[in-house]
DNA sequence: ACACGTTACGGCAACCGTAAGGATT
DNA sequence: AATCCTTACGGTTGCCGTAACGTGT
C-alpha cells in the first residue's frame, strides 16, 4: 500500500473511470490500473466494481473515507516542513495585553508573515513541544522538565504583579496596606498554570500559606469581573488592568515591604538559525 | 514520500538511533538510512539531527506527529477493509426497544461477533453510506435521494404510532376521541429526522395542516417525561412506551378513524454476497 | 578498538509507458 | 467500430542486503 497507489483509486473512484483516472492524474490509463491492482493485492480484497462506470465495492466504501484523509494529511505534513511562516504562540494574559502591538510592528517591519495564537499557558507550551508554534510568549515555563532542555528561554519581561480591589472596596483609594490583612481577604484566582501561585509563594514569604484562593475563575477578565462586582480582590498583571485603573473602574493597592514579578519569557527551539524568523522575532520583541 | 520511509524515519525518533530502528524493523542499517534520506531528498528538508542521540530537527516536530497520525490511519484503513464484525445501525427509537434483543440472540446462536450501534436516523444514514456499518434498522429512510439506488431496503415492522397523554390529562382513561380535538393539544415532538411528520400528514388527512407541534424535545425519552409532566401529548411509536402503559404512568387515547404506523425498514448495500452478515442479519430479523 | 552512520555495489523487484488483447455497447 | 479495462513486454528505476569506509568516543 502506498500513496500513489491510493491516489489513482481515489481518481477512480472520483471519475468513476480508469481512464479520465489516468488523464486526470497524467499518467498512462495501464499504470491506473496496475495501482489499483497491486492496491487491491496488498489488501487481499477486490476495492472497485468494473462495469460502465466504476464505483467502490461494498467493503471499500469506508476505506475510500480512510484513503482520502491519508492523501489529505500527507499534504498537509509535507506542508509543515515549508511553512515559512512565523508561528508565534503567547499565553492569554501576554498575548492579550502585551504582544500584540508587538507582533504587528514586527510584521509590518519585516515583510515576514506569520500568526499569532493565543491560548492558555500550558496549551502555548504543549504547541511549541509539538512544533505547531516557533516561539512562545509566555507566563511560565517550566525548566525543571527535561523536555524544556531542546528550548532556549530569554527574560523578556519582568512586570509587576499588582493587587486590584473593587470601586465598592474599603481598601479601595489607599495607597498602601499592611500585607497581612490580606489573610482575610477572598483571593480570586484567574488563568491555572502561569506560574501566579509560585510568585505569590515566593513573594510573600511566610504568609503565603495563609492566603486562600478561594475561586478559580479561569480567566483574567473574568477576575477583573468578579473583582469590580465586589466578590474578592486579586492579583494580576499590571498590564492587564491598566485601563482600568486609569479609568477608576479598580484600585490598585500596594502591600508594604511586598513586590511581586512575573518574568515573562520568549521561548524558542535551541539550535535555531540565526537567520530564522524566529530568532529575529526574539530580537525585535527584546529590543522593544 | 511512502509509508515505510515513515515508518523507519519515526523508529528512528523513537529509538534515537538508526541502528536499533532497523533492528526494531527488522530491516538492514543502511535501509533505514536510505529511507530517511530518500524522504528528506523528497521533502527537501533535513528531518533528523544526527549525533550520539538521534532527535527531530526542530522544522521536523510537527512533522513527526503527522507521520504518526498517517501510519495510524493507514492501519486503520487496512482494518477498515477486514473486519469480520456485523456493524449494525439503528435509529434511537428502533435501537432501543426493539433491535438491542434480536441482535443479541443473533449474536448467541450464528457465533458471528457484532457491534451495534444506536445513533439519530439521519446520523444512522449517513454512517450507513460511509460504510461504517453493514445493515441499518431505521425509521425513515429517504427512497428518492439517488443515493438510496446502491442500497436495499426492506420492510422490518409496521408499528404502530399511539396518542399518549399524561395521568393528569382530561383524556387520561378514554379508549377513543375525536381526532380532530387534537387541534387544541400541545403536541410535542421527539427526534426529528425520523419521519413521523409524514406518517402524520398521511394519516391525519386533512386534520394534518391544523396539527401544531409545539415543541420538539429531541428524544422519546424527553417527550415521554413531558407527557407525564403534563406538558402536552404525543405520538410516539407503541414500542416505545408499552411499560408506561402497563404501569399506568401514561395513557395511550385512539383517534376515531385514525390509525398511523411507522414502516420500519432494513436497509443494506445492494450487491452483498448471500452468505454474507449482513444478509443473515437481515434474514434472521425478518423471521422473528 | 568499538560503535555508529554513510557510501558503494550488485541482484532483484517494482514501476511505467507502449502495444496488443478481450469484452461490452 | 468504438470504448474501456486488462495483459504482455521491455527499459528504467528503486529497493535492500552485504561489504567497505569514515568518524567520534
Amino acid at each position: 500500500m502506498n500513496l500513489s497507489q491510493l491516489k489513482s483509486f481515489l481518481a477512480v473512484v472520483d471519475t468513476g473511470s480508469f481512464g479520465a483516472a489516468s488523464r486526470e492524474l497524467g499518467i498512462s490509463q495501464p499504470a491506473v490500473s496496475q495501482h489499483v491492482r497491486k492496491l487491491e493485492q496488498s489488501l487481499e480484497v477486490c476495492l472497485i466494481e468494473r462495469g460502465t462506470v466504476c464505483v467502490p465495492t461494498h467493503r471499500a466504501v469506508a476505506f475510500v473515507r480512510h484513503a482520502r484523509t491519508l492523501i489529505e494529511i500527507a499534504e498537509r505534513a509535507r506542508l509543515s516542513l515549508h511553512s515559512d511562516e512565523l508561528r508565534v504562540g503567547a499565553s492569554s494574559n501576554v498575548g492579550t495585553y502585551l504582544i500584540q502591538p508587538i507582533f504587528a510592528q514586527f510584521m509590518n517591519e519585516s515583510e515576514i508573515k506569520g500568526k499569532l495564537t493565543i491560548a492558555s499557558n500550558p496549551e502555548v507550551a504543549e504547541k511549541l513541544q509539538q512544533g505547531e508554534i516557533d516561539v512562545a510568549a509566555m507566563e511560565w515555563w517550566n525548566e525543571a522538565d527535561p523536555e524544556s532542555r531542546r528550548f532556549h528561554n530569554e527574560i523578556w519581561r519582568e512586570e509587576p504583579l499588582v493587587l486590584i480591589v473593587g470601586p465598592g472596596h474599603r481598601w479601595a483609594g489607599r495607597r498602601l496596606v499592611q500585607a497581612d490583612l490580606l489573610e482575610e481577604e477572598n483571593l480570586l484566582g484567574g488563568e491555572s498554570g502561569t506560574g501566579t501561585g509560585r510568585v505569590i509563594s515566593e513573594g510573600f514569604g511566610s504568609i503565603a500559606g495563609k492566603l486562600k484562593v478561594t475561586q478559580v475563575l479561569g480567566s483574567t477578565e473574568v477576575v477583573k469581573e468578579g473583582v469590580k462586582a465586589g466578590l474578592g480582590v486579586s492579583l494580576v498583571l499590571r498590564s492587564a488592568v491598566k485601563e482600568e485603573l486609569e479609568a477608576g473602574s479598580l484600585y490598585q493597592v500596594n502591600l508594604r515591604g511586598i513586590k511581586l514579578k512575573k518574568r515573562l519569557q520568549l521561548i524558542t527551539s535551541s539550535n535555531l538559525p540565526e537567520t530564522s524568523c524566529a530568532r529575529k522575532f526574539c530580537e525585535y520583541a527584546m529590543k522593544i
